[in-house]
DNA sequence: GACAACCTGACC
DNA sequence: GGTCAGGTTGTC
């Protein structure tokens, strides 16, 4: 479910009223969540201080007082929520954190997502971390257009490859294809330099102006303070099957690109 | 690359 | 009953 904008806008949300508290408990609740990587137990927060959030993809990373981090990925419908903002009814609560001031609770209907706590100076080499390319922003046009062209796959394919760079999903790379024009089955390798470098420029614009609207809410996403985002108001194509083009006003077609729903106009992309 | 798996719920 | 869903991983 989140993608960049929406871990982000969870990020700082959550960075904004939990920092500098200590924890008092941490509970697991399902054990599915935890994830299977050396792990130490959730409840070794207790008396850590928190330092920082920060991002990494689609990867929440809680930076503890001695040595210690936990890293969250909320999958498709993951939920970090604070404060009164909690559901009311407990279900498919998964963990959760007391801190001095304020309670942090896990929700995930669907159970996909994982936590493990490490210690900090063991983070680069978590697999999931280790795996991931360069943030969208970390990378200049020319060096995004490199990493893209040695990929033989569609491009939509390729954008959603952790690998090569992390953090877009499947909204975000329909739109930015959209915003640059590209359509979603061309193949990674054989488009133009020139093409990719106006790509990255449409992704930067795309993921800064989602994150500036606080996300995109289609289903389940909520932010740290369970309100719905702003951006699923300002998606061009992305589950827009049928409807106008903004551009020009034809169709927006779907197919199926990789397992993945793809939508994109016939006409404005090409 | 296609596809199943991991899960549950919403919708047709 | 079937289909679909913001993600990722593993297997033919």
């Amino acid at each position: 479910m989140p993608e960049l904008p929406e871990v982000e806008t969870i990020a700082r949300d959550l960075a904004s009223i939990l920092t500098g508290q200590e924890v008092k408990r941490a509970k697991l609740i399902t054990a599915a969540i935890r994830e299977d990587c050396g792990y130490k137990n959730l409840s070794s927060l207790k008396g850590k201080c928190l330092n920082s959030i920060s991002r990494r993809g689609k990867n929440l990373i809680f930076h503890f007082s001695g040595n210690t981090a936990m890293i969250c990925h909320l999958k498709m419908t993951g939920q970090l929520l604070i404060r009164k903002n909690t559901r009311p009814d407990k279900k498919h609560l998964h963990f959760y954190i007391e801190f001095t001031k304020d309670k942090l609770e896990y929700y995930d209907v669907r159970k996909f997502g994982r936590v493990c706590v490490i210690k900090e100076n063991n983070l680069e080499k978590h697999p999931r971390l280790q795996k991931l390319g360069p943030e969208p922003f970390a990378l200049t046009p020319d060096l995004f257009a490199k990493l893209i062209k040695k990929r033989n796959k569609a491009i939509k394919t390729a954008l959603l490859d952790q690998e090569i760079c992390a953090g877009l999903g499947n909204i975000y790379a329909d739109e930015s294809l959209f915003d640059a024009s590209i359509r979603p089955t061309l193949k990674a390798g054989k488009i133009s330099t020139a093409r990719l470098k106006q790509l990255h420029r449409s992704i930067i614009k795309v993921l800064e102006y989602a994150i500036n609207n606080r996300g995109t809410s289609v289903d389940d996403y909520l932010d740290g303070f369970g309100q719905s985002g702003n951006f699923q108001n300002l998606l061009k194509v992305y589950g827009k099957t049928g409807q106008a083009c903004p551009n020009c006003g034809k169709p927006i077609k779907r197919i199926v690109l990789g397992g993945r729903s793809t939508h994109y106009c016939s006409i404005c992309q090409r």
